[in-house]
DNA sequence: ATAATTCGAAACTTCATAAGTTACGAAATA
DNA sequence: TATTTCGTAACTTATGAAGTTTCGAATTAT
């Protein structure tokens, strides 16, 4: 099954994003996710929602953040992506008329919806601006540039 | 994304298999599962190898349970059916260059792996009979034989 | 023996949907 | 007026579970 990588990019942008003192443009994004610029605009306009990031059209152009990534949680950029489903495991079929299958579900609804409500809890947990700082001790470590250029672009 | 519902298939399966005191075909199964048989074989397959359900071929073979229900755990279905991918949400690169995105990548993943622990602790924790006992009570509670026939079929 | 039943397994098609792409209009700046 | 850049719709691609077809092998019935 393929996965819903939606969370894990718009996060890697808003960092991205903050280290820039300037609009990027869905292109320069697109290019740093090896991705088109498209697909970033669709993405990027449900954390624009949010207030998240704003967008200018035209010449100079481009995303900014909105508001400071301490004030983000992953929990916030999770439901400004649309709240994409959690998990890949599922039930066959949701309402069984079943009272065996009826069972089974209840017992996988309990426990899938513990796990999920932890997920959530952790990505309320944890700012946006927790993963700046984590990245940051991971460039002092290796002595490098805090202010790096692209490398998979 | 199309999710997985292998595992909530086969605790629906071996839960009817108990009640019967006799072989399955496939064909009954799938029946059963408003599916196919070649599929119902295939996902069995993977219970048989670790012994929780037996077939026979010919005349009179089918499925039938490998050990008591009281001898299973989710989990042990779980990893019976492949041990599948628990969640929708991935990451979008898992080696990446940049540390931006190595720092996204450490903070999701620590907690999808705290999420995934927590399920299937919860899963390890809970019998297949435990299954049949919540559906002996609800069946109970509405006045039902618990051996009932197969409605969905 | 012969026929019927049933699993085993390979090969293939379908389906769902995130991702990717193309295209063009609208808005803003130069 | 030309250029840049977002906004958005429509379409295609990729991926893997699910579904299907088919035939051989094993087992039992007659
Ligand atoms: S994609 Fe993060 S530095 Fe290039
Ligand atoms: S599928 Fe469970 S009773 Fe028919």
């Amino acid at each position: 099954m393929r996965h819903d990588g939606r969370l894990s990019r718009m996060l890697h942008v808003l960092l991205h994003m903050e280290e820039q003192q300037r609009p990027m443009t869905s292109e320069e994004i697109a290019g740093m996710l090896g991705t088109n610029p498209a697909l970033v605009r669709r993405t990027l306009a449900g954390l624009r929602e949010g207030g998240y990031v704003v967008s200018e059209r035209g010449h100079g152009g481009g995303w900014m953040l909105g508001k400071p990534l301490a004030e983000m949680t992953l929990r916030d950029v999770y439901d400004a992506v649309g709240s994409p489903e959690v998990f890949a495991l599922g039930l066959a079929d949701d309402q069984p008329q079943c009272l065996v299958e009826q069972a089974v579900n209840t017992a996988l609804r309990q426990s899938l919806d513990e796990a999920r409500a932890l997920l959530l809890r952790r990505f309320a947990e944890i700012r946006v601006s927790d993963l700046r700082d984590d990245f940051a001790a991971r460039a002092a470590s290796l002595g490098i540039m805090p202010g790096m250029s692209c490398a998979d672009a």
